[in-house]
DNA sequence: TTGTAGGCGTTATCAC
DNA sequence: GTGATAACGCCTACAA
């Protein structure tokens, strides 16, 4: 195997000298640097990554420890992540857990043993303990998720505030007769985004109706099998803000075959402003927030981290935007 | 810092010790098992991964270089190759290339240099003579593109026969005016897939109309823009033949803008069978292959690779299926 | 500007 | 069953 030593002997110097050139860590004459150079090319020369990460105890990794990596709104976070690692010389790791708990641990035991030098944690499972156990061994940064004294640098959206946004946008058209469609509750931003929802109903002294409250799965199928149920009811509700875009999907496909037309019998709103949103017909009147920029700003945070710089922020806050298209009928008085 | 030195000396034994009992790589009497187990748990050790993986020359990482995290079929691979490194305790990088080829050679020089112990690639720009040198040096499987003479382990679909199958279809169903979509001539399965598409088309004795075959960007946006040039056409095929589901999803959503009706007035098919392809209306005829099965596979494969076991066949070819929808009209003679 | 040499934490060989 | 110890390849004081 090819190593600095080799290197070192054919170049007629020593193993220092060609550390110096390769990293450009020190003072070398110009032509005891052409003769390293040379050796390089002629021996084929590559620097072993693992020596170097074992002596410089950093991998120059990183790790996005999350759910489900095909839902689109990850896929694009993970996208503008690995953008930015390649800008600042890092590669990704990709910690998939499938709702797994058990995998979701030892993803994160890895992590505490050094696989990567810092990560990224979308919706874990893990209690607040935990995290800030782990946030005191290794750089994180919480994505879709923080700490409401912010200990642990975050980055995300004003969830409840979109929600309550829509949430007025709805009742602005008239509507009196509104539904919602939680998401998991023991995701803070399912949470926040059901407040929201609430507290503008609130505002409006417009009445909450627990029965037009449910929960589902946050997929297309999720929103399925909650407007099958719905079916069922004498009463139904006249709009219907759902926790994500994929549930408001599954709703409009189960509505549109049982024969309610959206929005004239029914409106419906999501929350992503994922791809398939303005495909679908209607279109789907939904909140835009930018995955892909919530990546790169806690690929950003976090590489501050690693570098032992301070943050300006220890949360990032994004913009929003209401994006209204065709799922909400303006209802007369 | 905790290391293996201290365990040792806390556990009154030798590295060696400790080193067998933290691998079961050799024989240790229980009682001093039982001594290093108990200094592991009082002192927290956690083995150095970074020390482990320098000895071992090996990273137990695997990369995986493709294009675009964010499109949906690339996205399941990807859930299918972590699944199975994940069983295998690989950790999986991921290396997304945003069809820039700098930063593709980029990923495959820190490859050749050893940063992973193999790589899935897909639909690499690199030529033939560089791809056969990276295979010299490290393990790698192509996914969606193969060498014709097998050289380098692969694996995909028959995209050849999909393709033809699906044109036969449409003939079947009285279709002599058919176009088609070209995806990039320079990604193989874009290839083999027009190639069906012709070859059908020959069999069954029916002309190939030029003006009828477009290529467009493997994009919602790329079908769109093909449609609207195809607006201005006098004469129109009855037919069009995508080469993906999201250039089928464009074309459906500009002909629908544009008034022509689907299937009605133009018959469409896609192919990959995408989320998407579902929920559209009309919902899309296409090709079904199952993305998380290749990624799984594919790094099956590579993990044989890796191990210095022999491939059972080097080409693995996984079946497709006909999904028989709502976008083809059955025209009467 | 250059070279010597120690040490990072682990595994694995070899002798006991 | 066990322990000393030599690597692995690199970087970086420190000395020259």
């Amino acid at each position: 195997m090819m190593n600095i030593k080799k290197v070192a002997e054919f170049a007629g110097v020593s193993t220092a000298t060609v550390s110096r050139v390769i990293n450009s860590s020190g003072p070398v004459s110009e032509k005891n640097r052409v003769k390293v150079m040379e050796a390089i090319n002629v021996l084929e020369y590559r620097p072993n990554t693992r020596a170097r990460e074992f002596r410089m105890n950093r991998s120059n990794e990183l790790i996005t420890i999350l759910n489900d990596i095909c839902n689109p709104i990850f896929a694009e976070a993970i996208k503008g992540m690995e953008d930015v690692a390649y800008e600042n010389k890092y590669h990704l790791l990709i910690g998939n857990t499938s709702n797994n708990k058990m995998r979701e641990q030892k993803y994160l035991e890895s992590l505490k043993m050094g696989k990567a030098d810092g990560a990224i944690l979308i919706t874990p499972r893990i209690g607040k303990k935990a995290l800030l156990e782990l946030h005191d061994r290794v750089p994180i940064v919480l994505m879709n998720d923080y700490m409401v004294d912010e200990i642990i640098p975050s980055v995300g959206i004003n969830d409840y505030g979109a929600s309550y946004d829509m949430t007025q946008y709805i009742i602005k058209n008239g509507h009196l007769r509104i539904g919602y469609i939680a998401g998991n509750q023991k995701v803070s931003i399912a949470k926040e985004r059901k407040k929201g929802f609430e507290m503008a109903l609130k505002d409006n002294k417009i009445p909450l109706i627990d029965q037009w409250v449910f929960q589902a799965e946050h997929t297309i199928e999720g929103g399925y099998q909650v407007m099958k149920k719905m079916m069922n009811m004498a009463d139904r509700p006249t709009a219907l803000v759902c926790y994500n875009d994929e549930i408001a999907i599954g709703v409009i496909k189960c509505a549109t075959e049982e024969g309610i037309k959206i929005p004239e019998h029914l409106s419906v709103v999501g929350f992503d402003n994922i791809n398939t949103s303005t495909i679908i017909s209607p279109a789907l009147t939904t909140i835009h927030q930018s995955a892909y920029e919530l990546g790169r700003q806690a690929v950003e945070m976090l590489i501050t981290l690693i570098n032992g710089e301070d943050l300006k922020k220890r949360r990032i806050t994004l913009d929003y935007q209401l994006k209204i298209r065709d799922t909400v009928k303006k209802l007369m008085k």
